[in-house]
DNA sequence: TGATCTATAATTTTT
DNA sequence: TTATAGATCA
């Protein structure tokens, strides 16, 4: 661990070489500031401060892996083994579980995702007897959560004016006493939800002086990675925290916040200076990451917001190439744009899958750029998807492990119940719940006390023999491990043989799904148990929480030589060398949903000038004029932010004069892509537009958007009116050869037949619309000959 | 009680 | 377009 120092410049020193005293950093895009953070850490345990002492807080987990492993490589022994480095959820998590009973939770208390917690809230809206349409959980969930992550108890909620006149002008009056109920439901459930790991955790430093104590001397030294996306309850936190040594380190970007609307405010890196006496601050502002057209592109677009902390980015780098604006004709055309180019790049300037990110707004957007991937076998990953955890099948399997652990929780009790099914049906789990909720006891202890309750013996006997399963499961928790317990579940239930005998595709795939959980937990069991020193918490209960507070992107390899697909929220922290920003549009970005306020419009603007700053080389942007929104299309201006960029660092030829289109393909190019664009016969019809339609000047502005007249003839269908006796015939007579006749598609041939048994698919070459592709199990064919 | 079909609503960002 | 919830049937 030699001169950890070279390489870093003199600001970054300064921050680096700063032991005491609180100290904030502000990091501009690209400035390093991993780097300084990890060789900071690693300058304080050479120093002799002990790994143990050092708490450090970051907001995924990817970010707090890697800095893990930055820190040991410049150290090059193991003792950044020792550092209490993860995110709030996962360190508050943590601590939690040894102090959980203080608050009066078990200890083993389950942590609820966003699921669990809204399907809550939907049980306390009907118990409520709220409608659910006025209602929506999603909704009210929103709310609790903003309430929390604002430290505003449901008391707090119930009599703040301006609260219930928000909610009484929504007409959602009841909401105050929703939360109540949903916190209490929680408590019952011994239950926490994400935003009481950091509300609870907050109590407990304030309610137990002793407690505070503790982890006040425990955390000598503090630091907080991306400060300016903490929360109310965040802070004060960390206020707490740090309050004996004061050694808290924060380091932000306020033009990097995004994070608004999960409750972080910007104040708390305004605040910091004057929350300290002597707050040393460094600035970092020379960028090693991008070139000088995107810095200074980014530089002109973060001017426009108000509310900032005076800083200009610099770099030294190359100046590079122009930006390039894409406009297509719809979300398909830009799918494909970007495709092609990638693929051309690649060829090009030997670019590797993994350089190349394809950056959007909304997860929605991803479906165009995956089927443009596929089709042209350009491997990618997307990130955003449902996390494994999230799947069904496991959540079928983890919900008995939930139960095992904690009795109390009745969101797996409901889950699992009756999965398999075992004659436990909707009327009985209301009456249970009913019970329940009348004796004030919990779902689980109406079951066991069953026989007193007058159940009708059938469903007694049911209930009887669940109940002894899972206490059997339980029992064997004490002398097992949670591999060999785990194991034992998927057997007993017959949960593993159900998904075995389930022999589609996606069947296969959720067997496969189990066996990758199963081995998941026997790994996780295997591990070494202890960090020197420190005993690691092998039960069950700790694994179920840690794998809650895991994310979809936490199992892929971001090393992998894939493209990759996320939003610009998830790329936060990356960097590619091209990168395309895609579906710049009026309503989609900014997002319609947050164009009400200045604030949210800086928010949206913020995040465009994050999506600018993950490139190092090359940057597309793009948009398309018209795109489906549920299933209709939608046109779009393109949006405001295009217009902010410097105009002499873009290449917009494609965005408006249709005339230069041959010189304008950057890198020298001649132009294949937009031949290929054009003629290469993507879909039908394309080929009849020329350059000036689909490429000319952007249409005129038009305040409110309009459906286009008369339909792109990628979609076009020859309508069919079906005869009079339509009617479907089983699919399992359908034969290559025959005439047929489809609903919407009209009469046709049957050319080929594909697929296994539960995913037939039949090759038509429908007289009016060609060759289509029919999934029979969704279609409905009448057989004619 | 359980399975299947039909109607309806919905998409901003995430630990 | 897709996912989900309620309605209907076996």
């Amino acid at each position: 661990m030699q001169d950890y120092l070279a390489g870093l410049n003199e600001r970054q020193k300064e921050a680096v070489l700063h032991i005491n005293g609180p100290l904030m950093i502000i990091a501009g895009a690209g400035s390093g500031k991993t780097k300084v953070l990890t060789t900071r850490i690693a300058h304080l345990m050479a120093k002799g401060i002990d790994a143990f002492n050092i708490l450090a807080l970051t907001f995924t987990n990817k970010a707090a892996r890697e800095m893990k492993e930055r820190i040991e490589r410049i150290l090059g022994n193991n003792e950044a083994r020792n550092l209490y480095i993860g995110t709030f959820h996962s360190v508050f998590a943590r601590i939690l579980r040894s102090e959980a009973h203080r608050l009066g939770y078990p200890n083993s208390f389950t942590i609820y995702d966003t699921d669990d917690a809204k399907s809550v809230v939907k049980t306390v809206l009907n118990e409520m007897q709220l409608d659910d349409k006025l209602y929506k959980p999603a909704t009210v969930y929103n709310r609790i959560s903003s309430a929390k992550n604002a430290l505003v108890s449901p008391m707090e909620y119930a009599t703040d004016y301006h609260i219930q006149q928000e909610d009484l002008r929504a007409n959602r009056p009841a909401i105050a006493k929703v939360y109540d109920a949903y916190c209490k439901r929680c408590f019952k459930n011994g239950a926490m939800d994400f935003d009481d790991l950091l509300l609870k955790f907050y109590e407990l430093l304030k309610t137990f002086p002793e407690v505070l104590s503790k982890y006040q001397h425990k955390f000598r030294y503090i630091m907080i990675d991306e400060y300016q996306d903490t929360n109310p309850a965040q802070y004060e936190i960390v206020k707490l925290l740090g309050a004996m040594h004061e050694n808290v380190c924060v380091v932000g970007d306020d033009a990097q916040s995004i994070y608004s609307f999960r409750g972080a405010t910007i104040q708390n890196i305004l605040q910091f200076q004057k929350d300290y006496d002597d707050v040393k601050v460094v600035k970092l502002e020379q960028n090693y990451r991008s070139t000088q057209t995107i810095i200074h592109a980014a530089n002109e677009v973060i001017r426009n917001n108000k509310a900032q902390i005076p800083k200009v980015l610099f770099t030294e780098n190359a100046s590079g190439e122009k930006i390039r604006i894409v406009r297509t004709m719809t979300d398909n055309d830009e799918g494909k744009f970007v495709a092609d180019t990638i693929q051309e790049q690649k060829l090009r300037n030997h670019f590797s899958n993994k350089e190349f990110a394809i950056l959007y707004r909304t997860n929605a957007q991803s479906r165009a750029f995956e089927e443009a991937l596929r089709r042209m076998n350009i491997p990618y990953t997307m990130y955003g998807g449902v996390s494994f955890y999230q799947r069904k099948e496991i959540k079928d399997l983890v919900g008995y492990l939930r139960l095992i652990v904690n009795s109390r929780d009745e969101e797996a009790l409901k889950r699992i119940i009756n999965y398999p099914v075992r004659g436990i049906g909707k009327t009985t789990i209301d009456r249970v719940l009913l019970l329940a909720n009348t004796h004030q006891i919990t779902m689980w202890e109406v079951l066991e006390k069953a026989d007193q309750l007058g159940f009708r013996a059938g469903t007694l006997s049911a209930i009887q023999d669940f109940v002894i399963m899972i206490k059997s499961f339980s029992s064997m928790l004490q002398k097992q491990n949670a591999y060999d317990v785990a194991f034992h579940v998927g057997k007993q239930t017959n949960l593993v043989k159900e998904l075995f005998n389930d022999k589609s595709t996606e069947g296969l795939q959720r067997y496969e799904n189990i066996q990758e959980l199963l081995n998941s937990i026997k790994e996780w069991v295997e591990s070494p148990d202890n960090e020197e020193g420190e005993v690691i918490d092998k039960t069950l209960g700790a694994y179920l929480q840690q794998i809650t507070l895991l994310t979809d992107s936490d199992n892929k390899d971001p090393d992998a030589d894939t493209v990759k697909l996320m939003t610009i929220h998830a790329a936060k922290g990356l960097e590619f060398a091209c990168v395309f920003a895609a579906g710049l549009e009026e309503q989609l970005f900014p997002n319609a949903m947050a164009i009400n306020t200045r604030e949210e419009l800086e928010e949206e603007r913020r995040l465009f000038y994050v999506v600018v700053t993950r490139a190092k080389n090359k940057l597309w942007i793009t948009y398309a004029n018209t795109r489906y929104k549920f299933g209709s299309l939608v046109q779009n201006e393109p949006s405001r932010f295009i217009e902010e960029l410097p105009k002499d660092h873009i290449d917009n030829t494609y965005a408006g004069g249709g005339t230069k289109m041959q010189s304008s393909f950057g890198f020298g190019s001649t132009g294949s892509v937009y031949e290929r664009m054009n003629g290469g016969g993507w879909s039908s019809g394309k080929s009849a537009l020329s350059a000036e339609k689909k490429y000319g000047p952007p249409p005129a502005k038009k305040t409110t958007p309009e459906y286009l007249g008369p339909k792109p003839e990628a979609k076009k269908v020859v309508e069919h009116t079906p005869s009079v006796d339509f009617q479907a015939s089983d699919i399992n007579d359908i034969a290559v050869g025959q005439k047929v006749e489809h609903q919407k598609f009209g009469f046709g041939e049957v050319l080929k037949l594909e697929g296994n048994q539960h995913n037939r698919m039949a090759i038509i070459r429908f007289d009016a619309n060609g060759e289509k592709k029919i999934l029979l199990n969704y279609a409905r064919l009448k057989i004619l000959s």
